[in-house]
DNA sequence: CTTCCACCGGAACCGTGGGAAA
DNA sequence: TTTCCCACGGTTCCGGTGGAAG
């Protein structure tokens, strides 16, 4: 069944892209001026999860690459890094030898002048979830670097665009704005038949089963493109030759909750707990919220700390709140079947 | 209308851990 | 070794907000 998994992950980047030529293209065209030497102005990618928007932004950074034989790049998470010390150093990582730079004990913001005195091929940082960013003056002084160029990607479906675009615009000015919208049920299932011919054996699955997958996936790449995974790995394991309905319907909700326990297991004791309490009371007031979480962990952190815990999974989209002061309550986001 | 209440989130501050310098 | 330094998670303090009560 299983010919060459690689194709299977969601992150893998693929040679060619399907449907995504305008953007490709539109971002490509923003970096060009890296070409002649000169530093482009800062590209803005923004859209639903699952729209394309990394995978266009390492693709083009590939294209480039091999256009040009002096350029550096380096892609930084927001999510892993979200402090000033943590991208200042992930990008400084790409560049240069890091050895002498530890984590703790170099003087403030020695990591940024480096990075204004480096002295080699230009550099296109990409910086995903970049409204995670806790430090958003941070955007502003990358910008000022000579020899940097910036790609930001910004999830545009839980904060409303208008407050996202003031925030930039305000530090970064000139910003090219690239907008992706949700994938179309064909678009998605041409993306699962060119993942599919590369990763299975040949005949492994029909197109109306791709087109099942598609359907469910709410136009969100990553979900499809799991699911695909998921139902293939049943079928090796029942050693199927055929990716059939049944498996697909068995597949869905398996790999929703497999995308969401890979965010459950980024939490700490402290906000798994949290989450827990969430999860057992279906719907729960603020104030009975943290006093439930007060009676069942010793050592409890702040109602302040708890706040926090709460934006950062809200953030994760494992909980919503609803409403505001008086009739606020949290919600567990659970995997539709 | 004013006051009250619960909640939100910014900002300043604190304790800790660990590498660097002395 | 000791001392210094600083990122980081957490806490304290507090002003803002919007619906409910007076």
């Amino acid at each position: 069944m299983l010919h060459d998994a690689r194709y299977l992950q969601a992150e893998f980047v693929p040679r060619e892209v399907v449907h995504r030529d305008a953007e490709v293209n539109h971002l490509s065209s923003v970096l060009e001026p890296i070409t002649w030497g000169e530093s482009p102005e800062p590209a803005l990618l923004t859209g639903p999860t699952g729209s394309g928007k990394t995978c266009i932004a390492k693709f083009t950074v590939d294209e480039l690459h091999q256009e040009s034989l002096d350029l550096d790049s380096q892609y930084v998470n927001c999510w892993e890094d979200h402090s000033r010390f943590q991208v200042l150093y992930r990008i400084l990582d790409g560049v240069q030898s890091t050895v002498d730079i530890h984590r703790q004990s170099t003087p403030r913001d020695v990591l940024l002048e480096r990075l204004r005195e480096h002295d080699g091929p230009p550099c296109v940082v990409t910086l995903d979830e970049v409204d995670q960013l806790e430090d958003k003056d941070l955007l502003y002084d990358l910008h000022r670097l000579p020899k940097f160029s910036l790609i930001l990607i910004a999830n545009s479906q839980e904060e409303p665009m208008a407050t996202l675009d003031a925030r930039l615009s305000s530090r970064l000015r000139g910003c090219e704005h690239i907008r992706f919208h949700r994938y179309t049920t064909d678009e998605l299932v041409d993306i699962l038949r060119e993942r599919a011919d590369r990763a299975l054996v040949p005949n492994a699955i029909q197109r109306s089963e791709l087109e099942l997958i598609a359907n469910a996936s709410g136009g969100d790449a990553r979900v499809a493109i799991t699911t695909l995974r998921t139902a293939a790995r049943k079928a090796e394991q029942n050693n199927a030759s055929q990716i059939t309905e049944d498996l697909i319907e068995c597949a869905l909700p398996e790999a929703r909750e497999e995308i969401r326990q890979k965010s459950i297991d980024a939490l700490t004791d402290h906000q798994r707990a949290v989450y827990d309490v969430i999860e057992e009371f279906e719907e729960i007031a603020p104030g009975d919220l943290y006093q439930e979480y007060r009676n069942r962990v010793e050592n409890p952190k702040s109602d302040r700390t708890v706040r926090n815990y709460l934006k950062k999974m809200i953030r994760y989209n494992l909980v919503t709140a609803e409403g505001s002061t008086q009739d606020r309550v949290y919600r567990c986001v659970h995997s539709r079947t």
